[in-house]
DNA sequence: GCCGATGATTGATAATTATCAATTACAGCC
DNA sequence: GGCTGTAATTGATAATTATCAATCATCGGC
């Protein structure tokens, strides 16, 4: 290893251990030490809406920590639709799969501006034989995608399409900070939910004419909490 | 420790080590030294049907592989229905969820008199932070159990009713070795595939009646897979 | 062999959703 | 401002599924 390469790593971890959202992400509770163990720095990737962080089955060196923006991960069917897996929001982990070497399971297309941090495979398989910080990180990392993949498991299985919607909408609205929540396009909506574009636009609209929902830009929204809850726990027999 | 302890898990290590299914279970590539940090000998559960390994909200002490049989993960939702979000099969890993200290997500249920082995905890903790052989297998379990997770939302998102017991049959045909497959009751592929009892009824026996499946006795049937791929991949026009 | 209980099946009907086909809204661009 | 392409919405209809309600099978126990 040349010094500029140490030093570059050097500088790239106090950077990290300066991190505005370190809390949130996996090197959360690494110490100084720790961070000898990162060969190359980490660098910092911003894609705009439609780009491709990685495609399913690119061969995988490197996930990243999601710092802000949001992220689909998208399945291609064999008949040509397409599932959104989930979607990953600030501090989340994508592309964990990674650290099994096995190629990537899914495209990661950017749904909001978004930027990462670029941690590659490697230097966190090395840093984890070397110190026994990450593994707790690691452990509740994957432990957050199981339980991510249950609430998408139950978002889908919960009722009618207007229930599902609903409860998309709320699950949304938990990864904003913000009052406003963002809103895919009925098309994502569907393939978020396993239901038709059309059948997502009805109900968008009608949540519209209820004021259940207004828009404040194409993806951005304020929702009313409190009335799609009720929609979420069954069949409301207003108008 | 007592000496008698340490010969009780030596007795156990050596018998991991001659396990029969090793190769597919968590120790698969530990080496002897390796099992010095199990404190307690590894034991062995057996269940019947309808038996409950753990609860949902249950404080996790240890996980546990599947020897033999087949374990369903439940879910119950507010509003008293239930969702079955995973099978499990010999080898596969139930409660990982257990190694971040969290409760158990799940009701774990035996459909298939199963055998287990209890992995406690703390030993595998220890026996990470010791070893570097069993992060490799665990970040395998994740990865497996994550893109089991997929495989479930595919299922439950493909299609119609119809498609979806086709695809689930399938699945299920994969999880034995033997020409037979597991069938599981209406009511809970029902909670598997997102529909009612009755649906579920009306196609299982629409498929008897065209000779697509044939049980065996109430929860074994042979299938045959080409017809249902073909009632996989859409609409089949013919009487 | 009979009984009772549980699960599976079937029927009739209403509610929900997909499908096909326009139409409308709107942003970007010349 | 008009044009164009994309996304959203709406309508009409058929297909699918839920719901409610019986009926049928089967298995264990007596």
């Amino acid at each position: 290893m040349k010094p500029n390469q140490i030093d570059n790593a050097w500088q790239a971890a106090s950077k990290c251990e300066q991190c505005a959202i370190r809390h949130l992400v996996l090197f959360a509770n690494l110490t100084k030490d720790d961070f000898d163990y990162l060969h190359q720095p980490i660098k910092e990737l911003h894609l705009n809406v439609g780009e491709t962080l990685y495609n399913q089955g690119d061969e995988p060196n490197a996930l990243y920590t999601v710092r802000s923006g949001l992220v689909k991960l998208v399945s291609y069917l064999s008949d040509g639709s397409f599932r959104i897996i989930r979607i990953l929001k600030q501090g989340d982990i994508v592309g964990l799969e990674a650290l099994d070497n096995k190629a990537y399971l899914h495209h990661a297309v950017i749904l909001k501006t978004a930027s990462f941090c670029r941690l590659p495979v490697e230097d966190i398989k090395s840093l984890n034989t070397h110190s026994p910080h990450l593994f707790t990180q690691l452990t509740a990392r994957w432990q957050q995608t199981m339980s991510d993949a249950d609430i998408w498991l139950t978002i889908l299985t919960k009722g009618f399409a207007k229930q599902r919607v609903a409860y998309l909408l709320l699950h949304l609205a938990e990864k904003t900070e913000t009052e406003s929540c963002y809103v895919p396009n009925r098309e994502d909506m569907g393939g978020i939910l396993a239901i038709t574009t059309e059948t997502a636009s009805r109900i968008i609209a009608e949540f519209k004419r209820d004021r259940i929902i207004s828009f404040l830009s194409p993806h951005l929204a304020t929702i009313d909490k409190k009335k799609l809850l009720v929609i979420t726990h069954g069949k409301n027999h207003d108008a």
